[in-house]
DNA sequence: GTTGGCACTCAAAGGTGACGAGTGCTATTT
DNA sequence: AAATAGCACTCGTCACCTTTGAGTGCCAAC
């Protein structure tokens, strides 16, 4: 889908962008020859306009509006014409500050830089945690909670902590808690938590471990333990998208909402710009979130340094600042990735 | 602030705020008259109405509309008007099964129950997780992450984890991170949060500790460990309140979710309802949310075997089914309270 | 190729009047 | 004396109309 134009066109199919962007309202001739001062009449521009328009990549609400860009002309637009801004100082400034203040643990940090994201954006700041499951086994205790109930505490080397109730069929003694967290921690030392758990599998098909009724408990809640939650996934600023014209009518914003209840479906998407490095943009229809609603996401991974990956970026209008939002989603990857590394 | 009616004024100013909670439009006379088989002509209700809303029960929108209940009018109602629903067979089925199914902790319920209660009532649910410093401490324990990095994780006989990231100035072996936790264990066997946390203070400034550096370093991680985070809440169904006629409205709703990001302020509201026992309702102003927004909050407090007191309820619009709404609320209270002391 | 001009289109905004739901008052019935 | 029927009145809603103006497309002129 290469579109090919000349650098009038270009110039101005960027000042329609930009003011569609700035205002929200179909932009006419004579605003694009006026506001962008150049040597051009609303006539010339008008020829112009129906080319693009051709093209495919504006459209007229009705006759006698002025045009407003496609999905089209906002791809074109991220990949050939935006100018990106630079970060400033102050947000610099932010984006680390929010990245260290956060004392509780990773979920901590990444809710704040979730809610960074949105401040700096003003649209939907979101983050996914990494997935646990590449991460490295650190450690693994029981602790007896009352009659027949145990917590099960796992904890990966980076940090992140998950927690299970199990109930049990008989009383457990801490002591026998104790030397069952010996065992599991000696065996799965140095393996991923997907590996863990394969092992545990193997295990319990053991001969010995069957034998050791102790063994073959501590096997059967460690596998309880290590079974994974649904990931992690942080929104934050949600209200912030309602000061966006086109999300005003209640019809609207109740799509959008839901599909941001269905936290699934997110993580489905986000689970797509895993693979890719750098930003990414999802306009409109690509994202495949809400049919209709215009919806753009901006996303870009960070890493740990188990090399786990997880998933930030802004989710917004369509018509969303991507000159200013595209360096922020990458500078705070960037920050964040480091940050997680410092291990 | 007693209202003095008569049974005839009762009836009448049931079924017009009943009517309202229906229909979400003001309700005239002759429906009144009609849709209650009254025998009484409208004339005769009109007059009635003309009294309600010299009292201030009642408002109309414009001359020629129909009535609305005031605030007052829903206090009246619910105080002494409304006939409760049975909570029906499938709805008890429901809130037990959610509340049991979940795997995940203590949060894991919580999160749960918010959502079944937005389920079951269609507007929003919301719980309060009991808050931690009340609880019992049961464990303490360090674990290295790397290089002086430890996570301190704190256990309270409820099964409620809490996890923090503390940055060491030297790096510590794992052997002393154990003798530690043996320390503090013992030193905070059996007492709550708050109580761990002066004891801890105390320990500090004793001499004995101050010449051990080991214990003065142990004091000093699990005084951050033990400094409560904001609690947790969980809202849940956000996106339902959108379904209320009243709330079509952009500005409206904005202003709503504005107020439910601070979670901090639903969390002072919330905090009033933890010393009173039994269903709590809040209409509109008394709320003291979003000033205009008509919002009702129906609450009621759980407790947990160790005394600890969380709060769970549900947010609407003040035109809201109260008839169902408090049973539901109620059951569920109970429900959840039953599951949490059967530790 | 660019521009000015002009006819045309169409949504938005404003105005008008019929309609009807609902009220308040009063005279009348029970 | 309480309940009702009747009636004039109010006022928002709806359907319909007109006006307005921003914007287009096209053509002839530069």
């Amino acid at each position: 889908m290469e579109v090919e134009l000349s650098a009038r066109s270009r110039q101005i199919l960027e000042a329609i962008v930009e003011d569609y962007i700035a205002t929200a309202e179909p932009v006419g001739s004579s605003a694009v020859a006026r506001r962008h001062a150049l040597t051009l009449s609303s006539a010339t521009v008008r020829n112009v306009m129906a080319n693009l328009e051709e093209m495919g990549l504006l459209t007229s609400p009705h006759t006698s509006a002025g045009r407003i860009p496609t999905e089209k002309a906002y791809r074109f637009y991220v990949d050939s014409l935006v100018a990106l801004r630079r970060v400033s100082r102050e947000e610099k400034r932010q984006i680390i500050r929010h990245c260290r203040q956060s004392g509780a643990g990773l979920s901590g940090i990444l809710k704040e830089t979730s809610r960074t994201l949105s401040q700096l954006s003003s649209y939907m700041g979101v983050v996914v945690a990494p997935s646990f499951t590449s991460d490295v086994f650190r450690h693994i205790e029981f602790i007896r909670l009352g009659h027949r109930k145990i917590l099960a505490i796992l904890v990966s080397s980076k940090g992140a902590v998950q927690n299970r109730l199990i109930e049990t069929e008989v009383d457990h003694a801490p002591e026998e808690l104790l030397r069952m967290g010996n065992y599991l921690n000696e065996m799965m030392r140095g393996l991923t938590i997907t590996q863990a758990r394969e092992r545990i599998l193997t295990e319990m098909k053991n001969e010995k471990a069957q034998y050791d009724h102790l063994m073959s408990q501590a096997l059967r809640f460690s596998e309880q333990a290590v079974t994974v939650e649904s990931d992690e996934i942080f929104i934050e600023g949600q209200a912030r998208i309602l000061d966006q014209p086109e999300f005003s009518d209640a019809a609207r914003m109740k799509e959008i909402y839901e599909a941001f209840e269905q936290k699934g479906i997110i993580l489905q998407l986000l689970s797509r710009c895993m693979t890719a490095d750098g930003v990414q943009i999802y306009i409109g229809s690509e994202t495949s979130l809400s049919r209709s609603a215009d919806i753009s996401l901006i996303t870009a991974r960070f890493v740990t340094s188990s090399n786990t990956v997880g998933m930030l970026g802004v989710i917004g209008p369509t018509r969303m600042g991507y000159s200013s939002v595209i360096p922020i989603v990458d500078y705070t990857a960037r920050m964040v990735s480091r940050l997680l590394s410092e291990t």
